[in-house]
DNA sequence: ATAATTGTATTAGTTAATTAATACAGTAGT
DNA sequence: ACTACTGTATTAATTAACTAATACAATTAT
């Protein structure tokens, strides 16, 4: 897995969304297993108390779960992955509209600017 | 003006943000006189010296200029104006083209869940 | 059995953001 | 002249994030 951090927010809190990401997104799948916390660590090229941070916080939101002593774990639930996207697309959505409708465009010239932005995307 | 902070970014950054959305949106016009930074922390609410590093970062964009004992102004440049909101318009669509993107959603499924999400919003 | 790996806990040091409390020099209005 | 206000500078204290260096108890693999 490939992570990639801005100065301007908080790591673990970068690494809680990226992993989310590639959950929801489905480059991991349920019950799949994580890299162990400092390998995961090493990976980022983060404190492995960092990671730790970012994991033990999302055992919250229930996308992930850890056992102890095997290792922690992708949920199993697909109807949480499910849930948990469909928050995401509310918020990522909600906060763009939010700032498009705040610079004065309309629905349509949002359409239009996407359609432009959008063409190195959107293969 | 009104402010809205989060805990999850730094406040001078968000200041910068906001104050920027201001000028390019028109809801501040070019060569108008900002309050000064001491009237301005006590509206948001925060530490003159956050305020006035968020001001002070503010310049290099070229959207205000400070002179000295008379204030600081918003630019009287309408074309520098345009061009920042140009680039807030771009930075903000692509990343949310990216994440829609990584959710593995195509152009026109987004134009479904903006067209969804979007209703309260635009009028 | 025993060696290695797991998540977790603890203590300490560093850095950046924020608040706090002043201070100063220049200008505008009286 | 004088008062008030301007941006700016400085020094200090506090807090949260991050790094560092270990340690431990439990389980898996050999």
């Amino acid at each position: 897995m490939k992570w990639n951090f801005s100065n301007d927010r908080a790591i673990y809190l970068q690494i809680i969304e990226q992993l989310s990401l590639a959950i929801v997104s489905g480059a991991l799948a349920p019950g799949d297993r994580l890299l162990s916390v400092r390998e995961l660590a090493a990976e980022a090229g983060v404190n492995p108390n960092t990671m730790q941070k970012a994991l033990s916080e999302m055992e919250q939101t229930g996308l992930v779960h850890s056992s102890r002593t095997a290792g922690r774990f992708v949920t199993e639930s697909r109807d949480d992955i499910l849930k948990a996207k469909a928050e995401i697309v509310r918020e990522r959505t909600e906060e763009f509209i939010h700032h498009m409708n705040a610079l004065g465009f309309s629905e349509k010239e949002v359409f239009e600017i996407i359609k432009e932005i959008g063409s190195e995307y959107f293969e």
